[in-house]
RNA sequence: GCCCCUGUGGCGGAACUGGUAGACGCGCUCGACUCAAAAUCGAGUUCCGCAAGGAGUGCUGGUUCGAUUCCGGCCAGGGGCACCA
């Protein structure tokens, strides 16, 4: 028996130090075998790791492990995503430079992530603010601007007037700027976009495929891309009602887009965007409309705002002409919940079919006509007040289109429409439409990804030369009045235009962070290649990524940006493929308990002492005695104090406990919560697992060298123990069922400890058979407690690492048993159960069954009706 | 408002395509070792009941020999989208 306990600060160190030199987790692109490339979200080098971060990649981690035992040729790089915001807050707040900040962090963190023990390939490792790295990403900018996949476009922006910066949707606040708190004003600006709406569809239809992503990130893709199909309708608009003077000819028709053509005979008004040109040219001639533009136009973007605004429209005094009905005229309002953004920015408006149209006409009195009556409801009672019908139904009050169904109907009037012809062009077309917008990626700020472009008085927007890349960032910028530093430079910007050769100046908007992170896995594929993004013929063999782990915040955007990428990768040759991704994994959050003080500020779980007596926990302030109030569960953060630090955990318990316990409980999809006494469970684990294997070295000491030729029964049900929790754990890697995995593995511990405590020198095949055991426990446990697994299999004598060795061989004859237990109902309650022989037939069970006297009693001679045997689970007895 | 997901002991959770509900762990209780504590080991731990037995997977109906699992309705919690025409 060893009473030595296992040192993990003394060995974990050791074993990292052993990986490194031999450098057995660089992968190469020559490699042979089959390819397996895992990766989780890199990391932003905010300074600090912290505990989901230990989650994401110690998940990764086990599976990179898991696939390299297998014999695969895995990937598993790791990097930056090294621009961003904070950096420049770090330049403004401390005057450090944004470079020199970000890459102490990377370096702090990057000695923290080796603690951890992953088995990454460093030498990949890729930094997205290092000119290697953006270089590309210029390249592939121009590459997409000649094939039409980047646009300059006008746009509606976020402006943040006081730290004078764009601002993306997610830094707006209830309608302030995040950092400034100054109210967000919508500005008309020239944007770089990428028009991943070019692959609306095509993004949509390819989800189908995704069938190793979560549903629930399909879904949420799905509802993001928002494809609705329709009808266009060109209505023609009352001549006499025009103002005078302002109608060019595009303007004497309102196009309309609607996903309800079934109601056109319900249609009550018409509304349009205060943005429409429409509204602007009414507007020149009628004040007071202009006044009402002006002042709709004031509301912001906040949430907030929009919710409570209430529906207002202003009657332009234009009238439209009903599509099947000359003499039918509907008024045109502007009104402030038609967004220009979407559709044509026009609408009509059917009230008894669409609340927020009913909320509208009922405010103007402009009254309601329902034409779609619910099957069962008489149409002559069936009225309208307050709550708009938006279910099935037959059609009424819609002259041809009466009796059909609202499918039926839909068909009827996009025929009708289509075959209309005003002017040369059809009334009607069926149209669909995406409520996903291009990606506009222009950003005021310095730390980032210049734009490779410049702008010449003469010639216009120029591209920089594919030989001028990169276009680097200037190193001395400054930081003390707000705005772009980039734009403050008092020489970089200036420059002479490649093509004229006159006086010019850079573009000085650089990418949104998004688009660094939406190539960088192709690039881990041969981050040596200094001539291109990618080496196709290695990123064709290398990609796409077989599991991709990382949290569920970014089941939008970036997710879905990195699919627009690599299509427009693929469309400019640097890639051939469209997915990235073939395996997507969400994993929960760690979360923990909050602890306030009387006074309600927060005390870090440090500072605490929980004491469980009869009445339940109590939470005291270790300093002073004081109580304490248990708060509720959350996300770990800074202002609830409610976080752990990595390296303390590491320090004081090491990184496999840490590991270990970071896949235990909860499912990895689910949030788990942190908690001190599971940490010291996973701690006495690994206690418990060094002595058990250096127990089983003394009693395996017996065994022959040679595999004996049988096994008694002791062997025999040691080897199914360990077979069997082989084949369970093999499952449960594969299918990412990490928590259950451990419990197979602790269940295995628990019997092969039960085997050491036996009194007595086992027999020289038990002893074979415990040899085998102890070698398949460290085996199971390699991918989740490397180190642990290292220094056991040390002890047992192997002479490699268990890092290199193969994943041990599973024994299928030791799997079936001859023998099973059936659970005997009767009348579907348990009554007892019945062992038979695997092989026993049907008759032969039922005999057995009916002889119990717990089952003769039960049926308390009632004589039995049906007997149902389910093979090798259950016999149901039917009386 | 629309869409989606989740509800299982004191707690985290397990249960393959309907087949012994509660694996494994945390906590707790009792016991062994110890002068004592820690560590370790053993026993117990869904609820009611001394027991036999009964009840039990948010609630409520249904399908089935049999439902945590499938279907309908409701309740609670969480998430996504949100003037999207």
């Amino acid at each position: 028996m060893t009473s030595e306990r296992y040192n993990a600060r003394d060995a974990e160190p050791r074993w990292q130090r052993q990986w490194d030199e031999q450098a057995i987790f660089v992968s190469r692109n020559d490699d042979s075998r089959p390819k397996y490339y895992v990766l989780e979200m890199f990391p932003y080098p905010s300074g600090r790791i912290h505990i989901g971060h230990v989650r994401n990649y110690t998940l990764g981690d086990v599976l990179a492990r898991f696939m390299r035992a297998k014999g695969f040729n895995v990937l598993h790089p790791m990097g930056w995503d090294a621009f961003g915001l904070p950096a420049e807050n770090a330049a403004i707040e401390r005057k450090v430079a944004p470079k020199a900040w970000t890459y102490d962090n990377i370096a702090s963190m990057k000695k923290q992530l080796r603690s951890i023990g992953l088995s990454l390939d460093w030498s990949r490792e890729i930094a997205t603010c290092d000119p290697s790295y953006y270089k590309h990403q210029q390249k592939m900018f121009l590459d997409f601007l000649r094939a039409g996949l980047a646009e300059r476009e006008k746009r509606k922006v976020n402006w943040d007037p006081v730290d004078m910066t764009v601002l993306a949707n997610e830094q707006v606040i209830d309608g302030r700027g995040w950092r400034s708190g100054a109210v967000v004003e919508q500005r008309e600006m020239s944007q770089w976009v990428f028009k991943i709406t070019k692959y609306s569809q095509e993004l949509l239809s390819a989800l189908d495929g995704l069938d190793r992503w979560p549903d629930k990130v399909r879904l949420m893709q799905r509802n993001w891309i928002g494809r609705s199909e329709g009808l266009l309708v060109r209505f023609a608009l009352d001549a006499k009602t025009l103002p005078e003077g302002s109608t060019p000819a595009g303007e004497s028709e309102l196009k309309i887009f609607t996903t309800r053509p079934d109601t056109l005979f319900g249609a009550k008004f018409m509304a349009i965007s205060a943005d429409h040109p429409l509204a602007t040219a009414a507007a020149a001639k009628n004040p007071k409309l202009a006044e009402f533009i002006a002042e709709i136009k004031k509301i912001g973007t906040a949430q907030e705002i929009i919710d409570t605004a209430e529906k207002q429209g202003f009657d332009t005094g234009i009238r439209a002409v009903h599509p099947f009905d000359p003499t039918w005229k509907l008024p045109v309002y502007v009104a402030n919940f038609v967004l220009m953004e979407y559709g044509t920015g026009a609408i009509f408006g059917c009230p008894a079919h669409d609340q927020r149209d009913l909320d509208f006409v009922n405010k103007y009195n402009l009254g309601n006509t329902p034409v779609v009556c619910p099957e069962g409801q008489d149409p002559k009672t069936f009225v309208i007040t307050d709550t708009a019908y938006d279910g099935d139904g037959r059609m009424i009050n819609s002259r041809f289109l009466d009796g059909m169904t609202i499918e039926q109907a839909k068909d009827e009037i996009a025929k009708r429409l289509e075959n209309e012809l005003r002017g040369n062009a059809p009334v009607g077309e069926r149209q669909v439409n995406f409520r996903l917008r291009d990606w506009g990626i222009s950003r005021q700020r310095y730390w980032g990804c210049p734009i490779p472009v410049i702008h010449c008085p003469k010639c216009d927007v120029v591209p920089v030369p594919d030989a001028d890349l990169p276009v680097k960032l200037p190193d001395d910028a400054t930081f003390d009045k707000p705005g772009n530093a980039l734009d403050h430079h008092p020489t970089w910007k200036h420059v002479t235009c490649p093509q004229c050769g006159g006086k010019a100046s850079r573009e000085t908007d650089t990418m949104d962070t998004f688009v660094d992170s939406s190539w960088y896995f192709a690039r881990f594929t041969d981050p040596w290649n200094e001539n291109a993004p990618t080496t196709p013929a290695v990123a064709n063999r290398m990609m796409p990524v077989d599991q991709y782990i990382g949290g569920v915040e970014h089941a939008i955007l970036h997710l879905l940006y990195s699919r627009f990428f690599v299509r427009a990768m693929k469309a400019t040759g640097h890639i051939a493929m469209d997915e990235p991704f073939a395996g997507m994994f969400t994993q929960g959050m760690v979360v923990h308990e909050t602890y306030q003080k009387a006074d309600g500020t927060y005390v870090q779980p440090a500072e605490v002492k929980i004491e469980v007596g009869g009445n339940g926990r109590r939470a005291v302030l270790l300093a002073t005695g004081e109580d304490i109030t248990v708060g509720p569960i959350e996300k770990m953060s800074k202002s609830k104090k409610n976080t752990v630090d990595p390296d303390d955990i590491i320090e004081t318990y090491g990184a496999d406990v840490a590991r270990w316990f970071m896949l235990s409980d909860s499912p990895p999809d689910r949030d788990v919560i942190w908690s001190d006494e599971r940490v010291q469970g996973a701690s006495r684990f690994v206690q418990r697992l060094w002595r058990l294997v250096n127990d089983s070295l003394e009693f395996g000491k017996g065994a022959p060298a040679a595999r004996p030729a049988s096994f008694g029964a002791d062997a025999t049900a040691l080897r199914k123990a360990a077979h069997g929790a082989l084949d369970k754990v093999t499952t449960g890697i594969e299918r990412l069922h990490f928590n259950v995995c451990l419990a197979h593995i602790r269940e295995f511990a628990n019997a092969f400890s039960e085997v050491l405590q036996r009194p007595g020198q086992p027999s020289p095949d038990l002893a074979w058979a415990i040899r085998e055991a102890s070698q398949i426990l460290v085996q199971l446990f390699s991918p989740m407690m490397p180190h642990l697994a290292e220094e056991c299999w040390q002890v047992l004598g192997h002479e490699g690492l268990v890092s290199e060795a193969n994943w041990p061989q599973i024994e299928r004859d030791l799997l079936v048993e001859d023998s099973v237990t059936l659970v005997v109902q009767v009348n579907g309650k348990k009554r007892g159960d019945v062992t038979v022989a695997t092989a026993a037939q049907n008759p032969e069970i039922e005999a057995a069954v009916l002889a119990l006297d717990a089952v003769k009693l039960a049926l308390d001679g009632k004589p039995v009706r049906k007997v149902i045997i389910v093979p090798k689970r259950i016999v149901n007895v039917v009386g």
